[in-house]
DNA sequence: TGACAAATAGGAACTAATCTTATTTAAGAG
DNA sequence: CTCTTAAATAAGATTAGTTCCTATTTGTCA
């Protein structure tokens, strides 16, 4: 990620914490950080470890109710999983996963295709659509090459 | 469910558990029978509280090892959740979800207009797709209700 | 600069999932 | 039907993930 749009990214952080009345600390710009330069969706614990580099004395605590603090205001989300620990994106745009189940990795993907999956009529009268999403299950590409050599 | 229609999967189910020379125990049936009488994508402890009513002595381990191997052997599924317990599906057939945000609810739907879920052809080259869902996140009937009333 | 509510660090407590081991049992052979 | 054996079970211990508790620190605003 550019320096550029990374500045960016934290201010409208850092304003939307405002919104919130949230104070600006530096463990959670820091968490901040760490997180939008992901690209995992990692755990708690990984941002955890990441960011001790930074503020050696932070504990687990402090990450985690951070990163629930920003999915409840909305500046990240959690990720569907299929159990394990919860797993955070930054990316809070619409977007599309792939999950694969042997490695467990969640990658990003975007389609015009399904740019407006509607909801049947039925549904979107008794159900509040707040986000859409299309989840596949599968192998990546390096998995799926693991199990070609048996 | 039909009592016909029950023993017909039961049926099924026996039989997978034979191709993958799994031994038909009655507790293994028991917890079958449970969880395809689930409509609410039930937990290890629900269906474990469940079948207990019939097997008082059955542990807690031996229903979650049960699940597990059933998902192994793709008679029931594990379903995306957003952290929490795992949660289990009979249904194996293609089919999507919405996701209550607030009382947790999972509820299944159809829709044709889903049917051929088509996979990016820049994504079908590198991944392989087992299985496709639409998720649906948003409030369910009763709890959008239980907000208009602030 | 001072007051105060909010946030943090550190550890305890809690919940979910998995592992260990002695005992029981399903299933196949005879 | 009986015997043998590997697999499955019950019960409890252990581990992993998350949340809670409390004393201390800190960001914010007057
Ligand atoms: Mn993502
Ligand atoms: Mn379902
Ligand atoms: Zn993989
Ligand atoms: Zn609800």
């Amino acid at each position: 990620m550019q320096n550029k749009e990374m500045a960016q990214r934290v201010r409208l952080f850092i304003e939307t914490c405002r919104r919130h009345q949230l104070k600006i600390t530096p463990q959670r710009v820091g968490i901040y950080r760490i997180l939008i330069q992901s690209k995992r969706h990692p755990t708690a614990d990984l941002v955890y470890r990441a960011v001790k580099k930074e503020f050696p004395n932070i504990s687990f605590d402090t990450v985690n109710r951070a990163l629930s603090t920003f999915a409840e205001i909305g500046v990240v989300e959690v990720v569907e999983t299929f159990g394990g620990p919860k797993r955070f994106d930054p990316d809070i745009k619409d977007h599309h996963h792939l999950h694969c189940m042997a490695c467990g990795r969640i990658i990003d993907f975007e389609y015009e295709g399904y740019a407006r999956l509607e909801v049947p009529k039925a549904i979107a009268s008794t159900f509040k659509v707040i986000s859409r999403r299309v989840v596949l299950k599968g192998l990546c590409d390096t998995c799926s090459a693991k199990q070609q050599m048996f």
